[in-house]
DNA sequence: TGAAATGTTGGGGCG
DNA sequence: ACGCCCCAACATTTC
């Protein structure tokens, strides 16, 4: 009996055994499976992955390879460097004639993959990849006139109206997990920081696919049944903090739909659970929808999709970007959101767009700053995600908020933050101030700012910006971007 | 997935 | 009783 060739698995944006398409084609191929990582830091350009990112591959990497441990399976090969060579010296050293992955969307792995695939297929291997990490590939979803969309509603019509979401891939993976070749080990990818700051993320966070399943499962039993009346609500956990899970694929859309799906079919007749339920589900079609918008725009992330923006004058003011990054504003709440990012690499969606509106409108701080630094510190760290949020808070998105639409950062936090709970958890030396003082602590009478210990501009700073005047210059700035004709 | 400015209305105080 | 003013409260427009 000859010995059958094996079938090198590429894990990639897809950590997980559950509803992998690739990986149970691989083993569906009775062949042995070698499944990979390879830490590919050569072919991303400026989208390397940030600090925050690689802390929590680290930790789901390190996840993984316990579970396929536990699932018999060939251990997991770690590797390093550019993945074109990577999986032309596999496939030599293993004499694998297949290698199995599911797509990645990002411009740079379409443009790498491509090749990839090219090559192994010329030089006689079988390379096949898979659809898991959308719900519908961005090619699949046009308009009447076959041009993609560019306004969210019509595109998540078209997604519902499309419907045929595969069920998750069921049944259990076997292959044979005698090992065939080591890689590094997992330290040499160089994923840890050198210095430990990551004990506010290990705290909030267990990455992998478990700690997907069961945040999932606590959401939808917990939290979706008021999701629409609750998510905005900063201080309140009732999102389903799928993001960082969903970035490197721990879980699937495919498993979220369908039991979110399957709770809104058991509620019945409830049709305000229901009501909540869809309203989760159009959440997850944004994410569909960034992924559309990048992959017809490939310059999605670094430059503006409205044409008019492509001479505004962005200011650059390290020191004010500084103090953003930081959380030191002195607006309670743009404050608040920015730490508890710099702790727990995430940060709330309502307030993600209240720091980005205030970089934006209250700054004039270029989009790209944001986005580059929520690339480098946020856990769920997104390209698509990442473009798509900040081109649409700055306005210069395709289905963009206007950018006339300014938030005011103390309304905002008296209705989204009314006790100032969330305020109070991330900025606390202004927990002692009242309620009606802590959302602009400067217009406190100096006895209330005495007594709760605050001596503005020491303790906690001044307003670096005032808001109206902020608005005012914003709104000219955007008045003067105007082209000429466009003035009448 | 706004906020501010501006316009309108209607109740109540008051001469 | 009446008109006038004030100003919430709400609606509309503008940025």
């Amino acid at each position: 009996m000859t010995k059958s060739k094996p079938v090198i698995f590429w894990f990639r944006n897809d950590l997980r055994l559950a509803d992998n398409p690739a990986l149970a084609a691989a083993c569906d191929t009775g062949q042995p499976v070698i499944p990979v990582y390879i830490h590919d830091d050569v072919n991303a350009g400026i989208w390397k992955n940030g600090g925050a990112t690689n802390w929590w591959l680290h930790q789901s990497l390190t996840s993984l390879a316990a579970s396929i441990g536990a699932a018999g399976l060939h251990p997991l090969v770690f590797c390093k460097g550019d993945a074109k060579a990577e999986i032309a010296r596999l496939v030599k050293e293993t004499g694998a004639d297949h290698v199995f992955w599911n797509r990645c969307y990002e411009p740079w792995a379409i443009a790498r993959d491509t090749q990839i695939k090219e090559s192994l297929k010329s030089g006689g291997v079988d390379a096949q990849s898979f659809s898991a990490f959308l719900l519908f590939e961005p090619w699949e979803i046009q308009n009447k006139t076959g041009q993609p969309y560019k306004v969210f509603t019509p595109y998540s019509r078209a997604c519902l109206e499309r419907g045929g979401i595969r069920p998750p891939v069921s049944g259990k993976l076997k292959s044979d997990g005698k090992p065939i070749i080591t890689g590094l080990p997992l330290e040499k990818l160089g994923l840890m920081p050198d210095i430990k700051w990551y004990d506010g993320m290990a705290e909030t966070w267990t990455p992998g696919e478990t700690g997907a399943k069961k945040r999932l499962k606590k959401f939808i039993t917990g939290c979706l049944d008021e999701y629409k009346a609750q998510r905005d609500f900063p201080a309140v956990d009732g999102g389903s903090r799928m993001s960082p899970y969903l970035h490197f694929g721990e879980i699937s859309p495919h498993i979220i739909w369908h039991d979110v799906s399957k709770a809104i079919a058991e509620a019945g007749h409830d049709n305000a659970f229901a009501n909540h339920g869809q309203g989760y589900l159009r959440q997850l079609l944004w994410r569909e929808f960034s992924w559309h918008l990048l992959y017809h725009f490939p310059e999605f992330p670094e430059k503006a999709w409205n044409p008019r923006f492509a001479g505004f004058k962005w200011k650059k003011n390290k020191k004010l970007l500084n103090h953003w990054q930081k959380g030191q504003t002195g607006y309670p709440i743009i404050d608040a959101g920015m730490r508890e990012l710099w702790q727990t690499g995430w940060m709330h969606n309502r307030v993600r767009m209240l720091v980005g509106s205030f970089l934006v409108k209250n700054l004039l701080l270029d989009w790209r700053d944001g986005e580059d630094w929520f690339w480098d510190t946020l856990v769920d760290a997104d390209l698509g995600n990442n473009a798509q949020g900040w081109q649409w808070i700055a306005g210069c998105g395709a289905d963009a908020a206007p950018y006339f639409r300014i938030f005011n950062p103390i309304l905002q936090s008296r209705k989204f933050d009314a006790e100032g709970d969330y305020i109070r958890r991330y900025v606390p030396e202004l927990s002692k101030l009242p309620d009606e003082f802590i959302h602009a602590p400067w217009e406190a009478p100096a006895m209330e700012l005495h007594r709760a210990g605050i001596t503005l501009g020491k303790t906690y700073p001044h307003p670096i910006v005032d808001h109206a005047e902020a608005r005012d210059l914003a709104l000219k700035a955007y008045h003067d971007s105007k082209p000429d004709d466009d003035a009448a």
